[in-house]
DNA sequence: GAGATATATATCTAACAGATATACGACGCG
DNA sequence: CGCGTCGTATATCTGTTAGATATATATCTC
């Protein structure tokens, strides 16, 4: 009895998170996780709407129609009290590991069945993606420092762009030592 | 007209590399998962014999049954010349940036609704489980350099290994850090 | 001989990514 | 002025994937 049930419901307390910090509709939503989160997350449409309208079926979300001339009518969304509560409660569970997929790595561990060079151009490719990121990062970065309003989030803004930094400069030295060791094997195998 | 179709195929490629290392079995090839690819892939039945039975429709692996007295019969999956061919071709093909999603990150960012234990306690079990994720690695690592028998892959496997200890150490610095901010923002809010 | 563990196959549900369809206003350009 | 494009906004569809479960037999352990 009581089965664990591990399902994930990552999106629904995404949208709530966002709920949480103010933002009102779908697409902001959606904007917003383009622009700030996604680093370290992402969501569609096709989860954002669906969601919205479950969170209000569930009392943990109002929504009010704006009607304005001349634009379409849009939705509002805005947390409940109750709502609140489901998020602080999910906020202190332990994120359990999650399934790990890098479709670099498992291309680098079949690189015996490709001529060492295009092994050695995938390790390139992934250092330039790298090298963005960090770029994409710092302009986060600079934005959020810059002007005075510092929102009650900023602190913990910069805790996820830190991590973003760290992973990606951790990456990039592995990807040099990588080139090193893929020339190694290039070299013996003459 | 011919539009780019981002299918990831990720399960795919992943069973045909498992047939390009001699894997035969549905099963063995979970296992291999689960023990040797987890630090960067996974995998579960539900995707592993659809796959098989529809790279078997299409000509890129054989199957035949293996009858045991005793023993239930299974089915014995191996690779065809065109089915290398296929795996080849995606080898090369750099991966675009995968869709990220971390639960960890998620909760820190909205750390301002809970009490500041709360999100230091997040934090330090992550730093338990990047360590014994290294510690899990570290094992992989010394099964596989000691005895002399050298599976054509193992100078690849390394890599990978190299890659997830370069990525647990970064984290682990990055909690260390992270623990320290989170401590001087609850003595500010003293 | 009871119960746990390993081998082996198969299937279901829900979650999720990515793409597409629709509609309207604003903006730029020649 | 008309055209295309971009930004705002909502909605939905398809295919991929995670995780759980059902089944059956052999072997190992107490």
């Amino acid at each position: 009895m009581s089965s664990p049930k591990k399902r994930r419901l990552g999106s629904r307390y995404a949208v709530l998170g966002m709920l949480s910090m103010g933002l009102k509709t779908g697409y902001a939503m959606k904007k917003h996780v383009e622009g700030n989160l996604g680093h370290y997350w992402s969501e569609s449409y096709g989860q954002i709407y669906p969601t919205l309208r479950q969170l209000v079926e569930e009392g943990l979300a109002t929504c009010s129609e704006e009607k304005r001339k001349g634009k379409p009518t849009r939705n509002l969304y805005a947390i409940t009290p109750s709502g609140r509560k489901e998020l602080r409660e999910w906020l202190v569970v332990p994120p359990e590991p999650q399934p790990q997929r890098s479709e670099l790595l498992l291309k680098l561990s079949l690189g015996d069945r490709v001529a060492s060079g295009k092994c050695q151009k995938l390790i390139r490719d992934y250092r330039e993606q790298c090298e963005r990121d960090l770029s994409y990062l710092g302009e986060i970065e600079s934005a959020l420092r810059e002007p005075p309003p510092k929102h009650r989030d900023q602190p913990y803004w910069l805790m996820t762009l830190r991590h973003g930094r760290a992973i990606r400069e951790a990456e990039l030295a592995w990807c040099t030592e990588t080139l090193e060791h893929l020339g190694q094997l290039a070299g013996e195998e003459k």
